[in-house]
DNA sequence: CCCAATTTGTTCGTATGTATA
DNA sequence: TTATACATACGAACAAATTGG
């Protein structure tokens, strides 16, 4: 694992931004992290060492700081450092991931792939990724189970001209979540998204792919997903099977 | 609006507590707002006197506020003071209500009372609020329309021991949201739930409540409220018609 | 096993800026 | 205008966790 020791910084100048020097100092430190200069796993330099790269007293660097370990775009660890975020399953299952037994079990998902081809952008998906209809895109088909039995089915539209050279053999022998594929192999860092959800009833594919009756009531999550800058990388539609399975929401967490 | 200029809090000792002084102030604050101290709306004395009172810093005393802001527990307000958050129709709306038209528009429902009778807490409702089966409570059934459409259907449960003295007049007669009645009237502050969403056939009562066919999908959304200290004080069973309408979630909305 | 160096976590105090009444 | 309150920024010291010798 790299440790930063320096990177690229611009040196910040009170009252030369519009705005309080913490925020210059939090974008600055993004624009690190979203160019590369400092990658996932790695850690950043000292923030003694950053505060005075930056021209900003350690109080103000980790008032930044504090704002992107919020966004869990970083994580602290107290007597090693500061690391830039990587995807792994703790972290989907946290964040990105909602779907649990009733009775609370709270387990990571088999991933089984059904179907990755080159297509287009429909109306939908191209509207959703800010993109243009007919625009070229790898969609691919997952079934997840939990507890051995089928929960999930997953559809996912991804913009061709991010994911240049990805292929169904590199996808299907990920070692980690998609996420993290997306993060080491494509310099793409889901940070975070926006779902919608609704009940519908089961076409004749999901409910051959979930193991449900055709016409039985199953939930539908509309995902959009962004990287660091808030542009769309990934869209995608999960159908649910809720017979023995919840979608979890919890409305604001304690700290 | 009344201003406290001084309240009854404990004069916090360092190393008495086996946790970071800012931990315990904000504890010794919770308590304070829990105990009705100062009520909602209420402005909390400034930093520097608090501060004084508490025997810390105003930089510690600033940094267990923030967690209280995170938590929506209470608001700044620069120049003016530190508020107790009231519940009111722009909280309900982002913190406590998640439905919105397909196109995205946001907009507080006009809520209908259908029923409102005296009950005894069943399996479910006992589990959910932590009582014991049987125990007396309230029942309440609502229906929500959003731009004159009926939306979704709400059934309540409330552990009369809880809420003594609320009779159908008064909670018909309440001047804003569910949540600032309980606030103002009963004491009790709604500080987060959890949910937990499944997609089901609409059964007679719910398909003529929200005018869909019997059978039709629909979203269930089960919510445990839970007041200042994390005990449950509400169970609710929400049906909500997707037909035009969606449950959004935001995962990790950017500060 | 202990020590020393490094890094984040906590706490203090002070000064100045900005918004409000 | 003045006073008050929160917001930003600085600098310093020590605590706690981690790592490597």
């Amino acid at each position: 694992m790299k440790v930063s020791t320096a990177i690229a910084l611009q040196r910040l100048q009170p009252e030369a931004v519009g705005m309080p020097m913490y925020r210059a100092v939090k974008r600055e430190l993004l624009r690190a992290i979203e160019s590369g200069a400092v990658a996932p796993g790695d850690a950043l330099p000292a923030e003694a060492m950053l505060a005075q790269q930056m021209g900003v007293s350690v109080g103000t660097l980790r008032r930044a700081v504090d704002d992107l370990v919020a966004e869990h775009i970083v994580v602290r660890r107290q007597g090693r450092g500061t690391f830039v975020a990587m995807h792994g399953s703790e972290r989907f299952l946290f964040q990105f991931f909602h779907v649990e037994r009733s009775d609370g079990l709270r387990q990571a998902p088999e991933v089984e792939l059904l179907s990755f081809e080159k297509s287009r952008l429909d109306d939908e998906a191209a509207t959703a990724l800010g993109r243009r209809l007919g625009e070229p895109c790898l969609q691919i088909e997952n079934r997840l189970r939990l507890q051995g039995r089928p929960v999930v089915h997953d559809r996912l539209w991804l913009p061709a001209l991010l994911f240049r050279g990805l292929t169904e053999k590199r996808f299907r022998e990920r070692p980690s979540t998609i996420y993290h594929l997306y993060q080491t192999e494509f310099g793409i860092t889901v940070a975070r998204a926006h779902e919608r959800l609704r009940a519908l009833s089961a076409d004749r594919h999901a409910a051959r792919v979930l193991g449900v009756a055709q016409g039985q009531a199953v939930l539908q999550v509309r995902r959009v997903a962004l990287d660091l800058g808030a542009q769309p990388v990934e869209w995608r539609i999960s159908t649910v099977a809720t017979a023995q399975h919840d979608y979890v929401n919890l409305l604001s967490r304690p700290v």
